[in-house]
RNA sequence: GUGGCUGUAGUUCAGUUGGUUAGAACGUCGGAUUGUGAUUCCGAAGGUCACGGGUUCGAAUCCCGUCAGCCACCCCA
């Protein structure tokens, strides 16, 4: 034992305490009710892929970020980085047996190789949710749809969501001739909310060439301000001519009407045209979502429309729309914003063991109350009283079940609320229905 | 991956121009109080000063490397 190994973790690879995973799960419920409340289902995949099926997109930044290595076999093989490729290759081998259209929600681990930040880690977890298999607008807006609830359901009043679509930027660059170094050009206008018009006209310039006057006209689509109607007003004259732009505005108008039809607060969403997102496989919606009493920290959920997911993998043609919320990102801003209650039990309510001659009643009284569906922890050593209590306060326990040897003799128990101090004592026997009860009234309240 | 800042008990931080035994608060554990939790009092545990090397009679302090954290770029959730 003369040299011990240091107990350390990986960069950016993290440990949860119980106070940082309780909300942690509570998050991934919210959003696992949220998605199955429109009907997607789950699916997992296996972390690791061969290495074709992840660098199939081949873009250089991704294969930076790629953690590969061989296995045991000899076999090139990568943690997956995302969720959308391992969906794309699920859809290529399972499309048949699943139906068409697919939805499907992935709540799981990815990784990448990146430098860290705060809310920025090598190891972190992705809730995803697609439609696959329809081009359907429906789709788009139900996705819309699905971010608004889950940040409402989270308790969020402060979020937009930002919608463009991607055809509108490319029948414009279709109009000036920029088609081909469109993927230059939306990398370049991605950086317009954080670096402002300045940097986004010299990356233009330089990296994408584009002339002064494409510049200009780029940025002239890209700053619209208004409400939604206005700015599909100013859009029009902007693209006439152009089909693929068009079309573009035809399905943002659609989505806009729709939108306002469900009732959905005017201000969480709008078109904000400068919303391109980097990756170069979304076609037509894009979607972003801020928190605007943190706008730094960026996207939390962002997501879009892509024509053909799965082209690399299979003749099949899978259209798919999907948006992806940064769990580990969401909760830094809500830690910031002071938002996550501080709990480290997850059940309500404590049971001190107190008389240790009693401690099969204990655990017949608790078993009675978890059975009414409410937890319950008993504490595993008869210590004293107030030192029980003590680490049901520091735990944030909401009730304590005090029951000692006159209580127990006398068939009763008391029910004392945490958070105010009160205590009442009430009958303990016919299965503690009475206690039951007494629990309920204090956690209702 | 590049650049900047940082690293001292579980946590937040002191620590003089390099000087001998590295401190405090909070937290933890025990006691005052063999039946009632954020009060009070007493006591205890807990540090290879991130790790490794160098300079020096002497290093938490100066230098180099490694690791980690934060920030910017890049990219993105």
């Amino acid at each position: 034992m003369s040299e011990r190994i240091q107990p350390r973790t990986l960069k950016g690879f993290r440990d949860y305490l119980p106070e940082a995973m309780i909300p942690r799960e509570w998050l991934i419920d919210t959003a696992r009710s949220v998605y199955r409340s429109y009907g997607f289902s789950p699916i997992d995949t296996p972390a690791l892929e061969y290495l074709e099926i992840l660098t199939g997109k081949g873009s250089e930044e991704t294969d930076k970020q790629l953690y590969r290595f061989q296995d045991h076999g000899g076999r090139d093989v990568g943690l997956r980085f995302d969720l959308t490729i391992p969906l794309a290759r699920f859809a290529a081998q399972h499309i048949q047996e699943l139906g068409i259209p697919f939805k499907r929600y992935h709540i799981a681990n990815v990784w990448r190789g990146e430098n860290t930040q705060r809310g920025r880690y090598r190891e972190f977890m992705q809730c995803d949710f697609d439609t696959i298999g329809t081009e359907s607008n429906s789709a788009d807006i139900e996705m819309v749809l699905v971010v608004h609830d889950l940040f409402a359901a989270i308790g969020f009043e402060d979020f937009q969501i930002h919608v463009n679509n991607r055809r509108v930027l490319n029948g414009l660059l279709e109009k000036l001739g920029l088609a081909e170094r469109s993927t230059l050009v939306l990398r370049a206008l991605d950086k317009l909310a954080k670096g402002g018009a300045k940097v986004v006209s010299q990356e233009l310039t330089t990296v994408a060439g584009a002339s002064e006057g494409q510049v200009r006209d780029i940025l002239q689509l890209a700053t619209l301000r208004g409400d939604n109607s206005q700015v599909l007003a100013q859009l029009t004259p902007l693209l006439a001519g152009s089909e693929t732009g068009e079309r573009g505005l035809n399905e943002l108008a659609e989505m806009v009407a729709a939108l306002d039809a469900t009732g959905i607060p005017s201000g969480r969403f709008g078109i904000d045209v400068s919303i391109a997102r980097g990756l170069d496989y979304y076609t037509g919606t894009v979607l972003e979502t801020f928190l605007e009493k943190l706008p730094g920290i960026g996207s939390v959920c962002s997501g879009g429309r892509y024509d053909n997911l799965a082209e690399l993998y299979t003749k099949e043609h899978l259209p798919g729309v999907g948006a992806s919320l940064g769990l580990d990102r969401l909760l830094a801003a809500m830690e910031e914003l002071g938002q996550l209650k501080k709990t480290s039990t997850t059940a309500p309510v404590f049971l001190p063991f107190f008389a240790a001659a009693h401690r099969d009643d204990y655990l017949r009284l608790a078993a009675n109350v978890r059975r009414a569906g409410i937890g319950v922890e008993f504490f595993p050593e008869a210590k004293k009283l107030g030192k029980q209590l003590q680490y049901a306060d520091k735990r944030g326990f909401r009730i304590a079940l005090i029951a000692g040897a006159d209580e127990l003799a006398a068939g009763q128990c008391q029910v004392k609320n945490l958070a105010t101090g009160e205590s009442t004592t009430v009958s303990a026997a016919e299965d503690g229905t009475a206690v039951i009860a007494e629990i309920r009234r204090i956690l209702g309240a």
